[in-house]
DNA sequence: CAAAGTTTGTACCGATAGGTACAAGGCAAC
DNA sequence: GTTGCCTTGTACCTATCGGTACAAACTTTG
């Protein structure tokens, strides 16, 4: 297969090129940075992505909605033990923000003008975090109605917990809040499971 | 007295100032952008803030921190009926950040690196909110510890609202977030007082 | 090894970034 | 009206932006 090396090296690059991203935002970060991240020169880069930065975060994208998909939604969607998936999710979630530390790459291209182009994938990435919550929360035999509202405050919360715990520079600040959030939904499924 | 006119009109640039760099984040608000928004040529722009880009910016943040001493900040902190004043507090809230539509130019900055340079006042304008919440709602008799949390809680939560209905697009969305939270510390406040 | 295709570094492009210099214009005080 | 200060637009600077071109180097295939 002739482009067996294209694709694994584009794809090995992804994660180094989040990383990037998040920590300088889509319009900080300059094919510079992108390819001193990567390790790849400009070269390289427009080989794998000749869509340019555009590309490159469409591709991210991508990877960390893939990343979420397997390890977050689809858990939470077939789901045979609600507390024990809420709980897993908080796990997952605090292990991968590196408890507020990392930023959401998601979150952050939909507040400003920048990330308008990729409007439709954010949007997409929230809406099927909060279904998929909810859904399990139903499992638990939680009324529909307030399986939605449970789910939409848990997921706004890690983002404010992310916005509060980088702000303050104390990612305690995060694990508490998240605790907070995990009990909440952990409650409401004892409650009527 | 001289320096009446620079004052004022340095003073009169800075919410359009502030709503470019909402609109296009720090790195990404260009002089051109922010020349445009002001309505003040580049040659205005630089005789009012010398220090170009960082200095209007450390105005613009000086600026929000001023408004939210004022109306939000204050009243939490001599509070005399402490129901009122939560309840006062998300009504301004809500609407000064337009229901979500508007982002938080001060959680925003600490997202990425660009905003390092401005880090001790993003850290002490969420930690002013957060401390003055919790001293309105110990004065509601709410154990101190719990009250600290509660108030991080609403805090770090509004930013999340913030994130989230942008993300979809939906300020309902916010406004639900934004109720439960105000109900919360209404509830304790209740339970206490 | 030779042929064919991939991957890479380097040099380069026009556009625009943030910032400076400065002369012309506007405005108050006398 | 004239002086002196404040304000402003324009022209200009260098650095860097995202992106392109392309030949050299490397792989893979036979």
């Amino acid at each position: 297969m002739s482009n067996k090396r294209a694709l694994t090296d584009r794809e090995s690059a992804l994660p180094a090129l989040a990383e990037a991203f998040r920590e300088h935002g889509f319009e900080g970060a300059t094919l510079a940075s992108l390819s001193k991240a990567t390790g790849l020169g400009k070269g390289s880069l427009y080989n794998f992505f000749p869509g340019g930065k555009d590309e490159m975060m469409e591709a991210v994208l991508e990877n960390i909605d893939g990343w979420f998909a397997d390890a977050i939604f689809s858990p939470l969607e077939n789901v045979s033990d609600p507390a024990a998936a809420v709980t897993a999710m908080f796990d997952d979630v605090t292990a991968y923000f590196r408890s507020g530390r990392r930023v959401c790459v998601v979150g952050c291209l939909g507040l400003n003008s920048s990330g308008e182009t990729f409007a439709v994938k954010v949007k997409d990435y929230f809406a099927r975090w909060i279904s998929a919550l909810a859904h399990c929360l139903e499992v638990a035999k939680v009324p529909p109605a307030m399986a939605v509202d449970l789910a939409e405050e848990a997921v706004s919360g890690i983002q404010g917990a992310i916005v509060l715990a980088r702000a303050l520079g104390d990612d305690a600040s995060f694990q508490r809040i998240v605790r907070r959030l995990q009990s909440t939904l952990l409650d409401a499924i004892g409650r009527y499971g």
